[in-house]
DNA sequence: GCGGGCTTGTGAATGATTTCACAAGGTAAC
DNA sequence: GTTACCTTGTGAAATCATTCACAAGCCCGC
C-alpha cells in the first residue's frame, strides 16, 4: 500500500481505525515483532500474522443453505482470497438441489453428514432460516465440524469444543434505527 | 412464541443466549418495565421496545453496490419484516444498471446524490469493493444520509454526526481460523 | 389482610479492556 | 562514539462491562 519497508504502530492504527497503544498491546499478545525506534517490518509482520492466524493454509468450508445469503457467500471472493475454499453447498429445497453456485453444485441436505465425513471441512457457514438453524448446527457438529459462522438471526448453542460466531444483519439495522431515533440527544 | 402473557428476565435470557442479570441491566437503561414477582408483560415490553428502538416506523434504505452482497441484501426478507424498505439500489457497472433486484430497479451510481436529495433515505448500505467504499460513503454522507451499514472489508471514517457500523465477514472467518489453529491449547 | 414465594431493579464487586505513560532499546547523523 | 530523536513493549491507572446479591415490591392463596 505504501512503499514503506517498515511501519509504526501509529500508522497501523490509522489504517485499522484504532489507536497505537491498542495495536502494540494486541501484537504483544503474540510476541514482539517490532524494532524500537523503527517500527515493524511490513513483510515480517505480515508473514508472522498469516502464520499465527492460520491464513497460510487452506481451510475447507461448507455452506448450509443455498438461499439468498448462502448464494452470496458462495460467490464472495473475499473468502477465496484468504484461503477459504467452498467445498460444498447444501439445501433442503429440491428446486435448488442440483443447481450450481459459482461452480459448486448444490447438494441435498440429506447428504450433509456423509459428505462431512468424507470432505472433512473445517468450517460450516449456516445460512438457513432461524427455525432450522439449531438443528443443522447440531448435525454438522455431530458430523465433526469444529468451527461455525452463523448468519441466522437466532442465538445458537454448541458444545464447548466448537467455536461459534454469529453475524446478525437485522440486529445491525436495529442498532442504526436506535441511533437515528436518538440522534439529537 | 409461548402462550404467556408475561415473561421473566430468566426466560428472556434463555431465549437470547444471555443471563438474567444482563437482561435486567439492559432494560433498566431505558426505564423500568417489569413488575416484581411477576416479570415483564410481553405485549407492553414488546411495544415499548419497538418504540424505543424506532422499529414502529418505516426506514428507507438505499443499497450502494449491486454485486453479490448488494443483491443478497436487496432480497433479504429480514429487513422488510422490520420496517426497512429498500428504495434504491445503485451500481457503477452499466451491465447491472437497469436490471431489477427483487422489484427494485438498479440505477446508475451517478444518480446517487440527486436521488438521495429526493428520496431522503435514512440509511445507506455500502456493498462495494473496499477500494471504492470511502469515496461512496463520503458521497452519501454529503448528500444527507446519517446512518451507514458497511459491508466492505475496510475501516471507514465518517463525521461525528453520522452513525457507522461495519460487518466484516472475512474478519469473522479469520477469527475462526485462529480458533482452529489454536484449538488444542 | 397477612405470609410465602417469585422477580425486579440496582448498588457493589468483580472482571475485562483500553488508555496512559515511560524506561529501554534502536537508528541515524555527525 | 556520542547525541538527538523515534518507537516499542509493558506495568499501572482508568474506564467500561458483566456478574453477584439482596432489599423492595407484587401476586396469590387462605
Amino acid at each position: 500500500m505504501h512503499g514503506h519497508q517498515t511501519i509504526s504502530s501509529g500508522e497501523l492504527a490509522a489504517q485499522g481505525g484504532t489507536t497505537s497503544a491498542q495495536v502494540r498491546k494486541d501484537l504483544s499478545f503474540f510476541g514482539s515483532f517490532g524494532k524500537r525506534g523503527l517500527g515493524y517490518s511490513v513483510s515480517a509482520l505480515s508473514s508472522s500474522l498469516r502464520e499465527i492466524l492460520g491464513l497460510g493454509r487452506q481451510w475447507n468450508v461448507v455452506i448450509v443453505g443455498a438461499g439468498k445469503i448462502g448464494a452470496a457467500l458462495a460467490q464472495y471472493e473475499g473468502f477465496r482470497d484468504r484461503g477459504f475454499k467452498v467445498v460444498g453447498v447444501y439445501d433442503e429445497d429440491p428446486a435448488r438441489v442440483g443447481g450450481t453456485l459459482d461452480g459448486v453444485v448444490v447438494r441435498d441436505q440429506r447428504e450433509l453428514e456423509s459428505d462431512i465425513m468424507k470432505l472433512k471441512p473445517h468450517i460450516a457457514l449456516i445460512a438457513v432460516p432461524a427455525e432450522a438453524a439449531q438443528t443443522l448446527v447440531d448435525r454438522v457438529v455431530k458430523a465433526g465440524v469444529r468451527a461455525i459462522l452463523n448468519f441466522a438471526p437466532t442465538p445458537l448453542t454448541v458444545p464447548e469444543k466448537v467455536t461459534l460466531r454469529s453475524v446478525n444483519m437485522a440486529l445491525e439495522l436495529e442498532i442504526l434505527s436506535y441511533a437515528l431515533v436518538n440522534a439529537g440527544e
